[in-house]
This record gives C-alpha cells, sequence and structure tokens, in this order.
DNA sequence: CTTTCATATGAGCATTTGTTCATATGTATT
DNA sequence: AATACATATGAACAAATGCTCATATGAAAG
C-alpha cells in the first residue's frame, strides 16, 4: 500500500512515527477493505435496498417485487442477481416461481445502522 | 411509488392483500430510502473507507492522509470534499494546514457491523 | 412436442463516478 | 508586494453502473 503514486510531503506525519505505526496497526488489510467497500457499494442503490425491506416483511417472488417496486421484471431479476452474488439473499425454487428471501440477520443490521444516522 | 413502469402481474402478490398492506406499512418513505442509499453509496468506495479508518486513529491533515494512502493530495481532497458533504467528516484550520477528523460515532458503528458481515 | 408463464441474461446506452492535470484560493513568511 | 506551501476545485477522461429491450432458459400444462 505504499509506492502507488508520489505522495506529497508535509511536515506533519513523519515527525510522528508513533502515529504511523497506530495507523497502519489498526488499519485492516487491503483485501478487507476492498470487501467491505463492495459491499456497501451493494446497500449504495436505492432500488436494492427497497427490495431488501420488502425482504424483510416476506419471501417473495421476483414479479411480485416487480409489482409493489413500480419496475420492469428484468430490472429487479438483473439487481436481485447482484444481491445473490453477494450473499444478501437466497432463494427457493417452486414450480414456474422462485422466491427470494434475506440471506441473515446481518443484512437487517446493516441497514438498521445506517437508518439511523439518516433520520437523526 | 406505484406506476412508474408497467410491472407485470403474477397470481401470487394481489391474493394476499395483507402482505401488500404489511409492506406498504413497513416501508421508509421514498426519500428516506434514497437517502440511505446515499449513505451507503459514500462507504462504497474503498479509498473513502480507507480514510475513514486513518482518521479513527487520529485527526489528521490531507498532505498525511495522502502520504498514508499512497495516493495524490487532489485524489484525497476531493473524496475529503465527498465525505464532508455527507457530514462524515468534519475539519478545522489551522494556519495553512487543515485537520479533517471523523464527525461522530456513528461512521464507526457503520463500518464495523458492515466489517463484521466481510470477516464472517 | 408445443405453448405458456416466470425468470434470467446479454448487448446497448445514458448516467454516474473516481482519478488526473492544471490552476485557483487561502494563509503565512520574507 | 512577492513567494512558498497546503488545500480546493474545475474540466476531462476512462471505468463502472443501472436500466431497457430483446431473447434465452426452465418448468408446468395442454
Amino acid at each position: 500500500m505504499e509506492d502507488q503514486k508520489s505522495a506529497p510531503r508535509c511536515e506533519f506525519l513523519f515527525v510522528h512515527q508513533d502515529v504511523v505505526d497506530q495507523v497502519n496497526r489498526a488499519m485492516p488489510g487491503e483485501e478487507e477493505l476492498f470487501d467491505l467497500a463492495e459491499l456497501f457499494k451493494i446497500f449504495g442503490d436505492s432500488t436494492r435496498v427497497r427490495i431488501l425491506y420488502v425482504l424483510f416483511e416476506a419471501e417473495m417472488c421476483v414479479c411480485d417485487i416487480a409489482q409493489l417496486l413500480g419496475m420492469t421484471q428484468s430490472a429487479i431479476s438483473h439487481q436481485l442477481q447482484v444481491l445473490k452474488k453477494s450473499k444478501l439473499v437466497k432463494y427457493r425454487r417452486e414450480g414456474k416461481t422462485v422466491f427470494y428471501s434475506l440471506a441473515d440477520d446481518h443484512v437487517r443490521a446493516i441497514l438498521d445502522q445506517g437508518m439511523e444516522h439518516v433520520t437523526e
């Protein structure tokens, strides 16, 4: 995580090597940080957030979600694939229809935490 | 939130009007959902996440953040403006340099919650 | 086997996003 | 006033993103 670009040098930082060490100790690894950002990216779209809120209430098929949100089946299906890839939702096939539901309770916890910040 | 697009109609949903009602009752308002997605969008970039992790350890000037993350002063400054607009960081001017710090503890709580999901 | 219905998916397109580069602003020092 | 240094900012560009449209897949019913 060092020399990707020529970073400027001001007088402050390297007077305090202890701060540098502390940051480097506390900072999660490159990959964890990337994954974390990727996770939040998923929540960073209101269509996906709305889908998740719908699924809080009940397991539901693609068509119903589309109808509830007033959006195309295709648009919803695409986003469900995104949510599926990120393991945020799971699905269950029953004949022609596929029922989606939340993968785990973390999803709710994350959204609640964010909502707390928004509605304050 | 109704008729933006012609949504398909499958047999399931409107057999169960109670589910529809329940969803509509529980679903936050259009604006809250938008703001929530906007908030998560901010966290959905690893540069910004890394900046926030740096600021967990200490208040720091733009130049030092850039140096610690091996990035351009300009890139960091741009992202700090984004974080500032979202009220996630605050700043304090001291002569030529500007020190940035976290705006509140929600920031940490949100990142921790996400990290829990990532590292499981 | 053909049709129908629910869902998935690929290509195309417009929009958004993150970085770079050049330059502007703001503050202190001489 | 002139210079130097820290930061901010606008334009430009490449990459990523979300939707649409057309079409493919998969499962049940005729």
